[in-house]
DNA sequence: TATAAATGTTAGGCTTACCTAACAAATTTT
DNA sequence: AAAATTTGTTAGGTAAGCCTAACATTTATA
């Protein structure tokens, strides 16, 4: 299997996003991956065409498109990457949250499967990147998220918020306050024994928040299924 | 002054590693230039008009090329990206000496100037890549190698061979037995203050040496002339 | 169910960056 | 200095990836 161009793997990692990963569909029409990809449908067309005589996407004419086994693999790797040179940047170059996007986007097509290895490595195998979004491993497998409740979360862990068991507006405008909303990401800083609150960390800011309080948000946590 | 394209890139950096860095000349011939990049010379002619025309060379019909002064600054930045890149693969991630080349080699391409600054400050601001070879700092300026003796080089640096002051085969022999050759890399671990002895290590290995010896051995040393 | 709207496809063009083959100029060699 | 060799250029062609404009199909709506 030789490698794919830059082109194709934006065009793999985009239809991965668009089915897999956005979890309520497993295919996607052409028009839609042009405008995810901003891309004209007839140019998409084209690769369509190419990425299915490659065995990557099913595809008939006038119907969706979808990944075969083969292009899903690619397509976990090509996240693999990005996800890991995010956290590269933020964890150890300092990028902030909003700024890794943009350059992991052109570290993603860095063909080396020794360099993601030892980054992966030297990163100490992290479960998440910078956005809360589960990393591969290297064997192609993501971890499922379990969904839990943040009062339940260990001391050290990072996890994403994925939604509220309350929806009173008191509660709501109370979450907003600090700064939690949906796939917004939390650390957990510490947890005091005498009243069991706990003090978390959104968006850099720190906050003291009550196990009544916490009970109410969901989240999902890679750290509590970290295999390394 | 907009981005150059990948390939536009590597011309400008092959023209620089064929003039300016090797040293002995300041232009380079289209023939010469498509064997340095490994293409046929009727589509480097093709490339030297459109660099020609965005005036990052010189070039006239069936003349010799060489860079211009905003052609050369491109290049320094590329050849600052490729060696720092190189640096973090050897002391960052443990590749060895002779893997850093190829990875790097992609790398450079990345288009960043955060990355590579945050990069630069991350690695502790290095003179020097894993073959020993200047780094360009962020201000495109490539500190001159003064040659010295190795005797005379300071615990802790690294300094690279170029040249000897005795050519007898004893000594040539001896010198081949610790490692040492033209462009080897060496580091100063310690010096013994009771007799002089220097500890230095050659790809890894380290030896003591006398004196007397380390006087015959020319180097150039970046550490030296190091501005952080 | 007929028509309108949305979606998808084809044909033909463009640019970049490469190629080969033929030709032109410059440089060496005799 | 003429011939041979090397070096450089031009013309025309190819593939990847994009585009627009026109056309075909499917789906939604009246």
């Amino acid at each position: 299997m030789q490698a794919l161009s830059y082109t194709e793997e934006n065009y793999i990692k985009g239809l991965f996003q668009l089915t897999i990963e956005a979890g309520d569909k497993t295919e996607a029409g052409t028009n839609e991956i042009a405008s995810h990809l901003g891309i004209k449908p007839a140019s998409v067309n084209d690769m369509l065409k190419k990425l299915k005589d490659k065995k990557l996407i099913q595809y008939e004419k006038y119907g969706k498109s979808s990944l075969t086994k083969e292009g899903k693999k690619l397509a976990v790797d090509i996240v693999r990457k990005h996800r890991l040179w995010e956290t590269f940047l933020f964890e150890k170059l300092a990028f902030s949250w909003d700024e890794v996007h943009e350059v992991a986007e052109q570290l993603e097509h860095i063909q080396s499967k020794k360099l993601i290895d030892k980054l992966d490595q030297f990163l100490n195998y992290p479960s998440a990147d910078p956005h809360g979004d589960p990393i591969p491993n290297a064997k192609g497998e993501l971890v499922i998220e379990a969904r839990k409740s943040l009062v339940s979360e260990e001391v050290g862990h990072t996890c994403k918020m994925v939604g509220v068991k309350d929806n009173s507006a008191a509660f709501l405008q109370y979450a907003d306050s600090l700064g939690l909303a949906i796939n917004q990401r939390i650390k957990i800083k510490s947890r005091q024994a005498y009243d069991d609150l706990m003090e978390i960390e959104v968006k850099g800011v720190r906050n003291r928040i009550s196990p009544k309080f916490a009970e109410h948000i969901i989240v999902v946590c890679n750290d509590c299924n970290k295999q390394h």
